[in-house]
DNA sequence: GCTTTTTTTGCATGCGTATGCAATTTTCTT
DNA sequence: AAGAAAATTGCATACGCATGCAAAAAAAGC
């Protein structure tokens, strides 16, 4: 099927070689009557224009179909108002909510989203040319990291850099966290409290801080009741390396009776390989837990324990620290750490002491701990 | 913490008031001793250089740290070689995966993606507005429409408009989608030579051209057995208005022994109504089968028998729909489908007829139906 | 070595907008 | 009504780059 064969009046006429966007504030300027300037000042908020001239011009704008030129502008102001956005990978299904989220929220703001994804196998340099080129006001990163020399870069380009659920540890890159720590050390506590003796951990991608601070936390946790040894298997945020590692700690002489997972769409793939591959009853022959608390967390076929990534908050502490950084046209670095919290369900089993009901959540949370 | 603490020597000195890249190819002229135009030439690919002169030219780029201003180019060039993804919501689990290898495969061919997403609630007008102004060179459209005016404007801009999994009636835009009806139709063959007799479709966007394919195949297929009365709720591709669909369903007095859901993110919250609220046994009691045949369609606790969205595919031609239009500066509109087909797995009774394995994945074939 | 051809280079200009400044108009004062 | 103050307007310029054109340099041909 091939356009216009109903007849239907087309711009520019002929089969759609159209001039792309001729109509410029110039132009529109003449129509109106007023010079360029007084079109600029039109679209400027707050510009010094009498309000009779903007509706003017703003009416023949809209007849004439003119909007600003987003590029020309941003050569002059020396702001693009693009936020460039690194996700190496979606897979993780927190990401999703976080980029609808983050989207939301700068669009608010007047700011747009640059966005750089789909690049799991492949190196992120690339990548970074192209983010800079576009002169970016601001980069935020997830599920990637910036080497050092990068980092220098954009600092000297002035472009406030945000890790989102990683840390780094160059002076000049600001971070939003959850408490990863306290997480791993509160499943570790819960576990020890319900009873469990035999102790794995799952890794995410081994090398980045999330990871390590999960678990780290855990290990502190549980070493504080003596427990040194436990099962250890790397996922790698990967499905086929979760299942792979889940079924080594499984089928091993003494599988663990608790296993805790660096990230939930790794720890609802163990649990499945558990249930479907073992045929081990959750929980009452392992405990599993997650962490990010996930959507399908709450699902009856997982009701998966799981320690809360507070993604609102992150998302919003976020822009905030790159709005502040962009207004204020500063690279400070600031590291937030946002508190999240348990949501304790079905697949670890309870302890003896109380579970209390915030929100809807089931939250564990003894004197001891918080 | 705060940055520079430790002394590390900062660009530009001082608290981060760093100057938003002065390196111009001007500058970089200067110091390699040649012209502006050179500089320009020698990041051209094909341009007139001499080698030497390039050469000397990149070395002096990479020590300042230049890069091309992209604002600035595409002021001239009349292309910003981005493309608007506009993506309403992210829920549907397909959208993270078409989201990664629309990014991989614009970046290869040199295009970036300003992505509009996380506005499911508010009105995409305004989102709009500022697409335009960012002068994209294409327009892709997913989980969203475009009124006839906007598409009007996008065609007199010069912009080609390309949607994703939706259909529209508007003559100058080009659209991909796989063949629900085609799959609906196949999806009832397929439940009527399993011996079901009481049938029920779970709607998701009731508006949207890919519920109402899905949907008039189903029962399309149906008809061609003389079921003409079929159970009938809508989802709303909302988790809280499926689950009320769902109850309602399996609540009435003859409740169904086969649903169709338009939408597998749909259809698992489907399946857990039914086991964990109903306790219903799938496929014994009642067999499920949902469209797209997201990840979790294939893990064993859900086993869904879905009908294949084929995203890579589908993502290829969007891109090269897109890629073609901008190339040939014409709006032509095509509409491409791409068939899938139905993976067979265990939430539904099977046909005595046989299944075949095809990749590893069961699909049913048989002769009248494909 | 000198002419012809080819390659390389710089100059100048323009893309579409924002903005300081001076000129102009309007509003306010008295 | 005339002068002062304030608001509005247009002019001119700059943002950073690509590109047509002519000049210069290099290569090729004899």
């Amino acid at each position: 099927m091939s356009a216009g064969e109903d007849g239907t009046p087309r711009p520019e006429g002929g089969a759609g070689a159209t001039a792309r966007h001729a109509v410029t504030a110039e132009v529109v300027a003449r129509r109106a009557g007023v010079s360029q300037s007084a079109v600029s000042r039109a679209f400027t908020p707050g510009a010094s224009v009498a309000p009779k001239t903007r509706e003017k011009v703003l009416t023949v704008a809209r007849e004439l179909g003119y909007r600003p030129n987003a590029m020309a502008r941003s050569l002059i102001t020396n702001r693009s108002r693009i936020i460039g956005v690194v996700m190496a990978y979606l897979d993780n299904m927190i990401y999703p909510d976080v980029l609808e989220k983050l989207a939301a929220s700068l669009q608010q703001r007047g700011y747009q989203m640059l966005l750089f994804t789909g690049f799991k196998d492949r190196h992120s340099d690339p990548i970074f040319e192209q983010v800079m080129q576009y002169r970016v006001d601001g980069l935020l990163l997830a599920s990637t990291t910036l080497s050092s020399d990068l980092s220098d870069e954009c600092a000297a380009a002035g472009v406030p850099v945000v890790m989102f659920n990683r840390m780094t540890e160059h002076p000049l890159c600001s971070s939003v966290t959850s408490d990863n720590r306290k997480g791993g050390r509160q499943i570790a506590e819960f576990l020890v409290a319900g009873g469990h003796c035999r102790f794995a951990y799952i890794a995410g991608a081994a090398i980045s801080s999330t990871n390590r601070d999960r678990e780290a936390g855990f290990r502190e946790g549980l070493l504080q009741h003596g427990i040194a040894q436990i099962g250890y298997a790397e996922g790698n945020l990967e499905l086929a390396d979760t299942r792979a590692a889940a079924r080594g700690l499984f089928a091993a002489d003494e599988p663990p009776d608790a296993v805790f997972i660096g990230s939930d769409h790794m720890a609802l793939a163990v649990m499945e390989v558990a249930r479907h591959e073992f045929g081990l009853r959750v929980p009452e022959d392992v405990s599993i837990v997650g962490y990010d608390d996930v959507g399908a967390a709450d699902w009856p076929s997982f009701s998966l324990t799981s320690f809360t990534l507070p993604v609102a908050p992150m998302v919003d502490a976020a822009v905030e620290l790159m709005m502040e950084q962009i207004e204020s046209s500063s690279i400070l670095s600031h590291h937030r750490v946002v508190p999240g919290r348990l949501a304790v369900r079905g697949s670890a089993r309870l302890p003896g002491e109380p579970v209390r009901d915030r929100d809807g959540t089931l939250i564990w949370a003894p004197a001891g701990i918080e």
